[in-house]
RNA sequence: UCCUCAGUAGCUCAAUGGCAGAGCAUUCGGCUGUUAACCGAAGGGUUGUAGGUUCGAGUCCUACCUGAGGAGCCA
């Protein structure tokens, strides 16, 4: 993906020479070029100067011998401090020693704005902690394994939406700001709406449903907010969710459409975006092996693995039957597989109301989850909806939810009601999966977490 | 919310209850191919906060604050 400079000229040129951009330098060899950018570390010896310049698209070093160069020109590099923001003239050099295989024989340089020495950059090339780097994650997201995830989670999200606009899908956005609960109100977060109460959605899944009665094929594509107080590697307050609903859909259909859709995505990645993956380490060939078909798994079965694992000793709590899977469960099971592994058929108890029981026994709700490798955990999760009026009337009352604020979903069901499915998937979660991330506060520009909301 | 661990220089970390220390960063000096460069020198401290024990506390005790890891819940 070369991204040409579409960039504005106004007042930032040194010389005529063309604006280039790092990623792309290599069309330019043996060519002066324009650098706008920063200033990423400098090393010096004797009468040379290595700066290495930064531009958003990648880090190359420059290279003034005191000879080379104009007294003025070598003074203010030999000057220059970390982040300084430069444009910087020089001609582009394949150099076998470079990491990106090209050098930049500094002509000239222009300074745009001096750190001064009196407060240097605070985040140097050396090691922080993860306080240190959080409390500046608006610089932090200069360094280029922040950048690079920054633009693999940019593929992914473009390559989600892409999916379902080239499959036929037509993107619904439901509102951010909701009257009521889906689940019940205590992990959300309310707001004061003209005095009365008003909540930030959790997820868009009942709106959904009803645009996929209209329209076919639907998905939608923003921000949701959740106020658990969990304080783990996987959760944020508000993480981007896409959610794909259809009509006329079952269990199987759905899982084929989970499959496909998360496939393409990491193929995309992978064509897309193989310099990024380089630039944070990350392991591809684990990433070569995402194509379907995915393997499928009853709830039933996963349980007997566990408790045969926990006979083992490769997991210290044994598993109970009827309940939903541990953090530790869902670990060990994903780490079992090449591939994302789908879970499907939970007892119905531990689920969601709108969930539609399988009609083979009714003691099985027909919904999946989808368990990334690698020990990544759950990152979709998605269901065959209720599609009888008495049914799920029933279940809104067995699960004390006000039926008030649910006629107009239970109207889904009285006008043309339909087999209809749909789930729901996690970018920051397939952003650390597929980055191979520790943690999924670097997976998003600013992660809103418990317990942190600056910058 | 619960459990565990941590908080000392700008950063990452040392210091048996007995003189507050190193590396990096910053400043100055040296080096014509450096790759988180290297070599030499300098400056830099209310040891998270408040109490307590002790001849003496960074170190032990109590409370609080902040952060990290994990659990539960979830995507």
């Amino acid at each position: 993906m070369p991204e040409e400079s579409a960039a504005p000229t106004t007042g930032t040129s040194t010389t005529s020479a063309p604006v280039a951009t790092i990623a792309t330098i290599g069309q330019y060899e043996g060519r002066s070029v324009t650098l706008r950018g920063w200033l990423y570390n400098s090393r010096e010896s004797g009468k040379l100067l290595f700066p290495i310049f930064r531009d958003g698209t990648g880090t190359i070093q420059g290279v003034a011998h005191v000879k080379s160069v104009a007294p003025r020109v070598f003074e203010d590099l030999k000057n220059l401090t970390q982040e300084s923001s430069v444009i910087v003239a020089g001609k582009v050099r394949a150099d076998k020693r470079a990491p990106g295989g090209y050098e930049l024989d500094v002509e000239d340089v222009a300074v745009v704005q001096r750190v001064p020495e009196s407060d240097p950059y605070p985040i140097t090339p050396k090691e922080h902690g993860v306080d240190f780097l959080m409390e500046r994650r608006h610089l932090w997201v200069r360094s280029p394994r922040q950048s690079a995830i920054l633009r693999i989670r940019a593929e992914i999200m473009r390559a989600a939406a892409e999916f379902f606009d080239s499959n036929g899908f037509i993107r619904t956005d439901p509102p951010i700001l909701t009257p009521a609960a889906c689940e019940g109100t205590s992990t959300l977060f309310p707001v004061d709406y003209f005095g009365d109460p008003a909540y930030l959605t959790q997820s868009g899944q009942l709106y959904i449903e009803s645009t996929a009665l209209a329209l076919g094929k639907v998905y939608s594509f923003g921000p949701t907010f959740r106020a658990e107080k969990s304080k783990t590697r996987r959760h944020l307050t508000e993480f981007w969710m896409i959610e794909p609903e259809v009509a006329y859909c079952d269990l199987d259909g759905l899982m084929e459409l989970a499959e496909n859709h998360l496939s393409h995505i990491v193929q995309s990645v992978l064509r897309n975006r193989a310099a990024e993956l380089e630039t944070i380490g990350r392991d591809k060939s684990k990433l070569e092996t995402i194509k379907p078909p995915f393997p499928r798994l009853r709830y039933d079965e996963a349980v007997e693995r566990l408790n045969e694992a926990h006979k083992r000793g490769e997991l210290e709590q044994p598993f109970e039957y009827g309940n939903d899977f541990g953090s530790p469960d869902e670990t060990w099971l994903s780490a079992q597989y090449d591939r994302p592994v789908m879970v499907h058929r939970y007892p119905a108890e531990v689920k969601a109301f709108y969930m539609e029981p399988d009609p083979a026994d009714p003691r099985w709700a027909l919904c999946v989850d989808v368990l990334a490798p690698e020990g990544y955990g759950e990152i979709v999760g998605g269901s065959q909806r209720v599609s009888s009026f008495e049914l799920l009337s029933r279940r809104i009352e067995q699960h004390h939810l006000p039926m008030e604020a649910f006629q107009w979903y239970l109207d889904l069901r009285r006008y043309g009601s339909v087999p209809h499915a749909g789930y729901g998937m996690g970018i920051e979660r397939a952003v650390a999966w597929i980055c191979g991330l520790e943690h999924v506060r670097e997976t998003i520009p600013f992660a809103r977490m418990l317990h942190r909301m600056y910058p």
